[in-house]
RNA sequence: CGGGGCGUGGCGCAGUCUGGUUAGCGCGCCUGCCUUGGGAGCAGGAGGUCGGAGGUUCGAAUCCUCUCGCCCCGACCA
């Protein structure tokens, strides 16, 4: 491709409506523009990179025993009432009525279609497993897109789905699926983890997020820094807390804390660490109260008190509904005495003699003992890792890290094939119901995530398995016919050879071509100039480090085949 | 939906508080000269109903009302 016939309208300046890196030099690079909020334009240069790991994509799904097709964007409102999700799923589902006053939306995902296609046209297990796949535009209507293409409202993805006869081939499905997508990943050059994920009310046992790290991602990640243990904060546990303490059990007493309502505040009172204190929470459990026993120290994860609880819906409850069903005000609440759903996390049961509120205004009581002064209803694991904690396999260190979620795979069971009556015969000739797997890939998000990962104050640093082009010719002299000659040849002779290149054949300066190749992060930059003109030498020069190499013109095109071949090498496997 | 901010040539901005000739500046774009290894220089030029509608006024980018769009934070979410 000629630079001078592409579009590629690249920016000396980053437009104001970006905030995030990969967005900033997505729009100058000229590789995508705006149509409306969350809805972009893909121009040239960025639909080649999405290309490339579209293809990427597919040769490991294809590998991995996966079919492609392409299913429909536009979905009958019959279906989505069908499996209940027309009501369930909101107002991120674009609604609309066609000429007929029929009902439809725009697919934000696929579960419906694919489980309708299955059940019309497979009825026996003899025709079991299959795995299906589609790379296309979804439309969510996000409450708030953005970041560019990191949160749009449409983008593209990749989404698979897997029917199985059996639980047991369902997994092995999933195992392959991750295997694939560990694949993918790596073969797209990112740095990446996978992580254990909540599945949520999906009611699937099995799901991984797999997670681009990057200190922009929206999500934060507990990956431990001695194994492999990784999961997301909804789903991350902690080394189980030391046995409890074998120290006596202190008298029971009730102290004033006058209008000490904080951990803080109340620690500092009575010169205790936040670590021999128990808070209590209201939380509103779809509609109903319930008190969560906490360490001063920690938080609430509210996904894993939602699960505890097998709520649709938990929130903490304000100071007016703690007080309605307290009858004490925040900051003063305990469990001894209180007449609420108690329900505690691991932690305070490893706790003796701690401090607790003691349900009334300006007093909390000490040497509190769970079994002596009350008793829990359910225990579970309910709190937020923190950096501090240990790994639960192996007891290393946990951190903190942010992550891009390009990727996420679920073990579904058989929560739509029942809802739709999906159902084929065994080999007993009984009716039962596929066991699903879903299998997502954010498709123009994971171009976005790579150039947040890799960037640097020049521009987009492409790994070279997704760059646009693998190498950039620069004529540094259009109107010197050697150098032009030159430049000319290695263009053609790259191309007979297959290696995707960019020959910039501007009318421009030197310094807006080098400062163009290095925006839009093209791995290899060749420069015919100067260099060739004295010593006879055509430079390569590699994005990432700046390495720069010297060949004879002769040697140039065999050089940067090697050099292309070496790099998508180092991303195999 | 709550809070904050912004809409002025293609891009980035000034001007708005305190209304008053012809609405500026940088970049980009076009023409010519010149220049060619890190976003050159000189000269000339094109391009703007100041987001939109209504109002106040002798006069509105500027003041008032309504409205549309965009961005950020939060709630929310795969």
């Amino acid at each position: 491709m000629r630079f001078s016939q592409l579009l590629l309208p690249t920016l000396k300046e980053t437009p104001a409506e970006a905030e995030v890196v990969s967005h900033k030099l997505m729009l100058r690079a000229g590789f995508i523009r705006k149509l409306a909020s969350g809805i972009y334009s893909y121009l040239p240069l960025g639909l080649k990179a999405i290309r490339k790991v579209e293809q990427i994509v597919r040769e490991e799904m294809n590998n991995a025993g996966a079919q492609e097709l392409l299913l429909p964007m536009v979905q009958p409102a019959d279906l989505w009432q069908e499996s209940g999700r027309w009501k369930k799923y909101g107002p991120e589902l674009l609604r609309f009525t066609d000429r007929h006053q029929r009902e439809s939306c725009l697919g934000p995902t696929h579960e419906e279609v694919i489980t309708d296609l299955v059940r019309k046209n497979i009825h026996s297990y003899r025709n079991l497993p299959v795995n299906l796949y589609q790379i296309q535009t979804k439309f969510r209507d996000e409450i708030r897109p953005r970041f560019g293409l990191m949160r749009g409202r449409e983008f593209l993805m990749k989404d698979g789905y897997s029917f199985d006869a059996t639980e047991k081939g369902a997994e092995e499905t999933y195992e392959k699926m991750k295997h694939a997508y560990h694949r993918i990943f790596k073969r797209c050059g990112l740095s990446f983890r996978a992580v254990e994920a909540d599945s949520g009310t999906i009611g699937g046992s099995f799901s991984h997020e797999f997670m681009v790290l990057a200190d922009t991602g929206e999500d934060t990640i507990v990956v431990c820094g001695q194994c492999a243990y990784a999961a997301n904060m909804e789903k991350a546990r902690a080394m189980a807390a030391p046995t409890r303490p074998a120290e006596p059990q202190l008298p029971l007493a009730r102290v004033e804390t006058p209008g000490k309502r904080k951990v803080q505040a109340v620690c500092e009172f009575l010169g205790i660490p936040p670590q021999n204190l128990v808070k209590t929470l209201i939380y509103v459990a779809d509609g109903k109260p319930v008190a969560v026993l906490l360490r001063g120290d920690h938080e609430v994860q509210e996904v894993k008190l939602q699960n505890l609880l097998g709520a649709t819906e938990v929130r903490l409850a304000d100071d007016k509904e703690t007080f309605d069903c307290t009858g004490t005000p925040t900051g003063y609440l305990g469990p001894v005495g209180l007449s609420l759903p108690l329900v505690a996390d691991l932690e305070v049961t490893a706790m003796a003699n701690f401090t607790v509120g003691a349900n009334e205004k300006n007093f909390h009581l000490r040497n509190v003992n769970i079994g002596r002064d009350f008793t829990v209803g359910q225990t579970a694991d309910l709190r937020m890792v923190t950096a501090e904690d240990r790994c639960p396999l192996c007891g290393g260190q946990l951190g903190l890290t942010r992550g891009i979620e390009v990727g996420h795979i679920f073990k579904l069971g058989t929560t739509y094939s029942e809802a739709l009556k999906a159902t084929f015969l065994d080999d007993q000739g009984k009716e039962i119901p596929f066991v699903m797997g879903c299998y997502g890939i954010g498709v123009s998000r994971a171009v976005a995530a790579a150039i947040e990962q890799n960037h640097d104050n020049d521009g987009i640093i492409f790994p070279v398995p997704i760059a646009p082009f693998q190498a950039i010719i620069l004529n540094l002299s259009t109107k010197d016919p050697a150098i032009t000659r030159a430049a000319e040849t290695l263009y053609e002779e790259c191309r007979a050879i297959g290696i995707e290149v960019l020959l910039d054949d501007r009318d421009e300066r030197p310094g807006i071509k080098f400062k163009d190749a290095d925006l839009i992060g093209i791995p290899f930059r060749v420069m015919v100039g100067n260099s060739l003109t004295k010593e006879g030498k055509i430079e390569i020069r590699e994005r990432a480090g700046g390495q720069t190499t010297a060949v004879s013109l002769a040697d140039t095109t065999a050089r940067l085949k090697q050099m292309v071949e070496s790099a998508m090498t180092n991303s195999q496997l």
